[in-house]
DNA sequence: CACGACTTTGGATCGGCGATCCAACCATGC
DNA sequence: GCATGGTTGGATCGCCGATCCAAAGTCGTG
């Protein structure tokens, strides 16, 4: 009953670990084999701390989102806080692109509890009504969630393949260009478009424009 | 370079057995044991067909989607074509939930490419201004498949576990009203909003509301 | 201070997976 | 009718997540 001491492993140096593994090479890289080589320990002692490897993934996205959460400071106007909350859950997931998937994959665990309680109790603060609190909120969090993962998909891409940013955004926008004017005209038009676009920006529109929809059901 | 019968294999069957297994067993189902199994066949015909795993999983989406897509008739009304499609989009990814996280994770692929293609249309038929149109379809995409993902994988949850629908809301409210009101005011409240509540109903709120925000940038 | 119960650790091992490779097969063109 | 090259089925490889167990370490108790 009495704590034991922490000296050797916890399931926080495990994740800080699994974090480290993740952000470096990528969801494939996160085996248990790779775990005991950098922890130096073996397969059960890690199995003692972690039920598998579903449960170590969701244990580290909870790290990752609740850094965000309680990182972001509450400005006097809801709407700025809720741009900034945002932008955090925007810039981790660039940061750490395996959050993205994994939020979508086990959308029950804590980590997005949390999220739509900080986007629904901002949007409360915000005036939405409550009849139509619940599906403003989760239509906001499925945009942030949703751009921030393909915006973290498309960044994933760009580390595997050579070549800065500018270079693969033009040889996206050629390949787009490229395509059949008649059967694609909407994505013929876009490629222009794509050299000269922030990609924070381009999530902060989105954004506005929901904020914009919300305030009509006012 | 005269047609070989086809009697034997092709892509086509193949794509076809995979979506069977993936309907029936989820993602994880989908090995190329059971393929061969499902086909009668070995695994050097079906790499013949297929370059890999990834290859064929997006084969089996794209077949979805252009589903989808060819299936849905063009109303005169831009708005309600549009609203038509993403209903379309979403019982699609109900009805295929691997269709969801194959979508966000390999973005790039052909199945998403179409859905900016004709999301991005009906915006620009709307009158949406050409300035806010790649903003607003990208918010717009982002949403239909992040809510359709979710409730894809909720309703795996569900059929994963007993019990059926208002016993598994049931029993997700009581969990969300058990928390502690003062840390999770909104999910609090939500819990009570949770059993009276329709996904799909509650997808085209969500749609309404960037519609209408999209309405303000004209 | 010693002993036994319990926790924690490291590694051997298992079944299953994606992928590769190769020998046998067979419709067609010379 | 025979050689050619596209097609097929299955043996095999290396790696993965997970399980299991014996050894080592840590404490409460008498």
């Amino acid at each position: 009953m009495t704590k034991r001491r922490t000296d050797g492993l916890s399931q926080e140096l495990i994740v800080k670990a699994a974090t480290g593994i993740l952000d470096a090479g990528g969801e494939s890289a996160l085996t248990f084999r790779a775990l005991t080589t950098h922890l130096s320990t073996g397969y059960g002692a890690i199995y003692h701390h972690v039920a598998n490897k579903s449960d170590l993934l969701a244990a580290a996205t909870d790290d990752v989102i609740a850094g965000v959460l309680t990182g972001v400071v509450v400005e006097a106007e809801p709407r700025e806080t809720l741009r900034t909350v945002a932008l955090g859950l925007f810039d981790a997931i660039d940061a750490h692109p395996w959050v993205g998937a994994q939020l979508s994959r086990e959308p029950w665990r804590p980590a997005l509890l949390a999220i739509y309680e900080r986007i629904g109790g901002l949007l409360d603060a915000l005036g939405v009504p409550e009849r139509a609190l619940f599906d403003a909120a989760g239509a906001l969090v499925n945009y942030v969630l949703g751009v921030a993962g393909q915006n973290a998909a498309n960044a994933r891409l760009l580390t595997s393949s050579e070549g800065d940013r500018s270079v693969f955004l033009a040889k996206v926008a050629a390949q787009w260009a490229q395509l059949d004017s008649e059967e694609y005209p909407f994505v013929n038009k876009a490629a222009a478009h794509l050299r000269e676009h922030d990609d924070r920006e381009q999530f902060l529109a989105g954004v506005d424009i929901f904020l914009a929809g919300i305030a009509g059901l006012r």
